[in-house]
DNA sequence: AAAGATTGATGCTTCAATCTTT
DNA sequence: AAAGATTGAAGCATCAATCTTT
């Protein structure tokens, strides 16, 4: 496509190396996330969602966790969360409890068996991230990969990013 | 989650700061596309794989592509092509034709409309690229990111990366 | 028979509406 | 009334099965 000089909204196309380094991130998250996802699917019945609400629950304090705090941490939306918990509860691997406080907070807890699932499947997830990104890349370019992480994930949503390293631009 | 020692299949942790750079990445692929999404469906009525869909053809010479190349260049399955196609070209925006050959190969062409589409819709995709991601960064963290990526994708398909710049490491 | 493409069923995500608790 | 969470409907992706053409 060649731009088009409309008199609305000037924006300035892309150069050269901009659009080719925009099309290899493009590439990335088209191709990435679903090799993930196979993994994950293939090996442990699960997606990745709902494999990253299990590894959250798992590191939280007693592996309790409030839903909205659970939320965040796996970045997925309230409804999202709601859908995927209760796919996990069925499994029997959480389960939910009303808590005290303002509002209708709920929490949501891993049982010891939700632990012994992702314990279970971690070491092929770990594997899978290994082929493909952590040892296909030197140190520098995963330092550097995670760096523009860190700063794009912050463009996006400014205050949701607590638990990451800061990006230190 | 620790580590379980499965003497089943060894598979090595990943140190403190490897960990801290996966997250970033993770945090990436869960952000990004949602973001990118929604700019389109908000504000072209279009999903991100139909946008790749008539971006892709619209490059074309004539903008007529087989449904196989059409494919791997927006990085589909052939399914996910077929139904994509099939809206699109209820929409006014493409149509397909047989084309002799072997095989049952068909074609796919982009229509005016289509066309018209297409460059309507790319400057606010392009802005919201800039934003989140080409602007966010410098142009040696923008570089850095695009090597990463173009090997990452060259680790998970060694042989559908050849329109995209060779990583060369 | 084999490659190319499509179809239908199933499952997950999103969106809007709803329910509950303070 | 407002925040937190859930629900159901609609849309898209994936998978397996099928159809078509050489």
């Amino acid at each position: 496509v060649t731009p088009r000089t409309d008199a609305t909204q000037e924006v300035a196309w892309l150069s050269d190396a901009q659009l080719a380094e925009w099309r290899s991130l493009v590439a990335l998250i088209m191709t990435l996330p679903p090799a993930l996802d196979a993994q994950l699917k293939r090996d442990a019945g699960l997606n990745s969602f709902e494999y990253h609400v299990l590894a959250a629950l798992s590191e939280a304090p007693e592996r309790w966790l409030l839903m909205s705090d659970l939320a965040a941490l796996a970045q997925g939306s309230p409804s999202r969360l709601s859908h995927a918990v209760g796919r996990l509860e069925q499994a029997g691997w959480v389960v939910r409890r009303s808590c005290p406080g303002a509002g209708r907070r709920i929490e949501a807890h891993l049982t010891d068996e939700g632990l012994r699932k992702i314990e279970d499947e971690s070491p092929g997830h770990v594997r899978e991230a290994r082929r493909l990104v952590v040892d296909a890349l030197t140190p520098e370019q995963l330092a550097a990969l995670g760096e523009a992480a860190r700063i794009i994930v912050d463009a996006i949503e400014p205050r949701c990013t607590e638990h990451l390293p800061p990006p230190d631009r």
